[in-house]
DNA sequence: ACCCAGAATGAATGATTATTCATTCTGTCG
DNA sequence: CGACAGAATGAATAATCATTCATTCTGGGT
């Protein structure tokens, strides 16, 4: 502890090289968001904490507040930015014109899906977290519920396309929808409770043999 | 919250009667787990305190750590215990001899699976609050491990029975039944997130379409 | 009736944490 | 160049919480 011999060179408290800067609001906020994303991946959302929020972004502790008025906004916004970006992520999929073909638009979602983006063990980790707590606390099933709702009926409307161009009869496009999301949400769990059980490899198998079954002439 | 009026049977509330009762450990256990599944359904895993289980419970603070040593270990205790009556409950129907048609059997299963017991939001939002920090806790994945990887082992065995009964060839029931598992976990994630949009009639007729699909011959 | 092992209690303790705010600093504009 | 708006800091504050433990109490055994 003390130290008696020579003289301390006094180091100021930050790292060598690391000078106060001053930047906009919207980038300081993404910034945190950023930091509390890989936090609540490392730590769970139950031991995330201010200080470890700001010394991960590399700023100080009473910065959060400062944009975000309290912990608990900062937890809602992070939420909104994680849902807004996977269910975003599938709509520009889903109602794009780039691909014209069907049966690649349902490729490509399921590609996304299950891809090396949304599968990172960082974002399923978020992800989860929040559904944890979501029981308990209205306010994130509201958050998520509003970007799920347009993503669920992009997805619904696909199908009912891909319903009359295959001819499947007797197929309930919303039943079916509902069907894929959850069998996608379960898959993910998968992936991050047990992934030594589950690869992702086998996960695209089952999400993909979901899809054949449903619409065979569309799925190779 | 505060009930004054009225006689309960079950539950002592420690109101009036304030005498201090003595009861062999593993009562007192089954009380504190009984009383942390209240809680984190009602404020969230990351909002549980010590405090708030034992008043739940009638007793007093100190008796968590008598019982549990720390906090930390009454949570994992608490999770081993829905765990197990998850997967437990699952295991008794598939291996229970009392049902003889395997399509019965599908029926039972997933009545279970998808009824009144397992998808009270209480149970549900235990679950995915644990599974919420199980990517950062490899504790919480362990302890789940244990039990779901007999529940997936016996119901691929119910499977294998059921694909060389109905003679589906081309059917790999490791597949099958790691895409039903997942399916299961989406539909208890739907409605617990969403409950407004997934209704438990829509989530059973969805788990059924799957199975139909897959043992066509089987489910009616 | 008496005793005592150990179950139960809850005030005290020490550690953590969100939040505040007086102060310092930075980049810009007149 | 000088002044200023407001971005950034971090020590201080007040609140909360897990854990401890000296003490009280209970119920079964003798």
């Amino acid at each position: 502890m003390s130290d008696a011999s020579g003289v301390v060179t006094e180091e100021p408290p930050q790292a060598a090289g690391k000078r106060r800067q001053i930047r906009p609001r919207a980038e300081r906020r993404q910034q945190l968001i950023d930091a509390t994303i890989r936090c609540i991946a490392q730590r769970g959302l139950s031991a995330v904490t201010l200080q470890m929020v700001t010394r991960d972004a590399g700023l100080s502790v009473g910065i959060a507040n400062l944009h975000f008025q309290s912990k608990d906004n900062l937890l809602k916004e992070t939420l909104r930015f994680v849902a807004e970006e996977y269910h975003g992520g599938q709509i520009a999929i889903m109602e794009g014109s780039d691909i014209a073909d069907l049966g690649d638009r349902l490729d490509a979602l399921l590609d996304f899906q299950l891809g090396r983006g949304v599968t990172q063990r960082q974002k399923m980790s978020v992800w989860f977290a929040y559904y944890g707590e979501a029981g308990a606390r209205p306010v994130y099933q509201k958050i998520v519920a509003t970007s799920d709702r347009l993503a669920a009926q992009k997805l619904e409307a696909l199908f009912v396309e891909i319903i009359k161009e295959g001819g499947y009869a007797g197929s309930d496009a919303r039943e079916l929808a509902i069907g894929y999301s959850a069998l996608i949400d379960g898959l993910h769990l998968g992936l991050l409770v047990t992934p030594r059980e589950l690869s992702k490899r086998c996960a695209r198998a089952v999400a993909r043999d979901y899809l054949r079954r449903a619409f065979p002439s569309h799925i190779c």
